[in-house]
DNA sequence: ACCTGTCAAGTCTGG
DNA sequence: CCAGACTTGACAGGT
């Protein structure tokens, strides 16, 4: 049974290697031809692009196989300001460059449209918005030739002061969307509003795969049991050809228990890693904690300590 | 070189 | 009912 750990979007050790350089709107309409303005937007996109090539060749070095993507590569690419500029004609073979780098590496391609990526919403603008933030994400991991495998996790959405008609308005506005999308979309539980039987019973419904963030779960959980649930988390993955994913963070204090803390806490992935031995499947773990890769090797140095834990390779536990 | 406010998004709370 | 909180990293403009 092997686990791979991964993180999030950015190092906090490689020097000047942002991959979220952008660009604010009232700046960029101060150049005055459109034609540059999107020079503009491309050569941005670029050292982004080239941010996250370096960052791929460092998972590389520490064997790091699980990796999200920022969803700022392209600057403004959703502003309606934008709708009819085409960057993948633009920007197609720097983003094919890239995806062949990862699937040289095989590395693990995700990505997390925002919180305000919202399928449920009662305002049909809101869901439209959503709808072309999902074909904007699509559209990167088609042209870095990243099949389904490569997904898009998102959450339920709001409430709305009523939970019934909220979950049936995103089956309804989820089932609308064109297949590729579908094909890439993965849903987690939150930790305000729907909780992991929640999403579970909707990911059943939907034929979607769910990732479980034990954090989120631990903020929100309508009294269950995690070990109760995962067996049936895992088995929404049986069709997938990339194995169960599991998110990982800690409170940052004990005022604010829903943000996240720099760095992980070995106590909860170990709890977590009782749980699900017993299931005796491969799984990967996203470390989202606001120190990223930093945090990331910390906790893989604290599960070096650890008695039954031993190593595949640098980022891959085998128990 | 550093610091502070602003951006961009939508929901939800509280006054 | 509207202003502000929430979240995040980076820009933008000032010292």
């Amino acid at each position: 049974m092997r686990i791979r750990f991964g993180y999030v979007a950015m190092s906090t050790l490689l020097k000047d290697c942002s991959p979220s350089h952008t660009v604010t709107l009232g700046n960029l309409t101060k150049i005055e031809s459109i034609n540059d303005q999107r020079k503009r937007l491309a050569t941005l996109a670029r050292m982004n692009i080239a941010s996250t090539t370096r960052l791929f060749h460092h998972n590389r070095a520490y064997d790091i196989k699980v990796f999200r993507l920022t969803s700022k590569l392209i600057p403004l690419a959703t502003h309606p300001l934008l709708q009819d500029w085409d960057w993948p004609r633009e920007l197609g073979a720097d983003f094919r460059n890239l995806g062949s780098l990862a699937v040289r590496d095989g590395l693990r391609i995700s990505a997390h449209p925002d919180h305000f990526t919202l399928l449920n919403s009662p305002r049909e603008e809101v869901v439209q918005a959503a709808v072309k933030d999902l074909i904007y994400h699509d559209g990167i991991f088609s042209c870095m030739g990243l099949e389904s495998a490569a997904k898009l996790v998102i959450h339920v959405g709001g409430s709305y002061k009523d939970k019934d008609n909220s979950l049936v308005r995103f089956i309804e506005n989820f089932r609308k969307l064109p297949t590729p999308i579908k094909a890439r979309i993965m849903l987690e539980n939150d930790d305000k509003s729907y909780s992991a039987a929640e999403v579970l019973a909707l990911c059943q419904q939907l034929k979607v795969p769910m990732v479980l963030d034990i954090h989120h779960h631990w903020c929100l959980n309508r009294v269950e049991d995690i070990a109760d649930l995962l067996p049936a988390i895992f088995a929404t993955w049986d069709e997938e050809i990339v194995p169960p994913k599991v998110h990982i963070s800690s409170p940052r204090d004990d005022k604010n228990i829903r943000a996240h803390a720099d760095y992980i806490d070995p106590v909860f992935l170990l709890d977590f890693l009782n749980i699900a031995r017993g299931l005796d499947r491969d799984f990967d773990v996203m470390c989202e904690a606001k120190a990223k890769d930093a945090a990331l090797f910390r906790l893989l140095d604290d599960l070096k300590n650890e008695k039954g834990l031993a190593f595949a390779d640098q980022a891959t536990i085998e128990i």
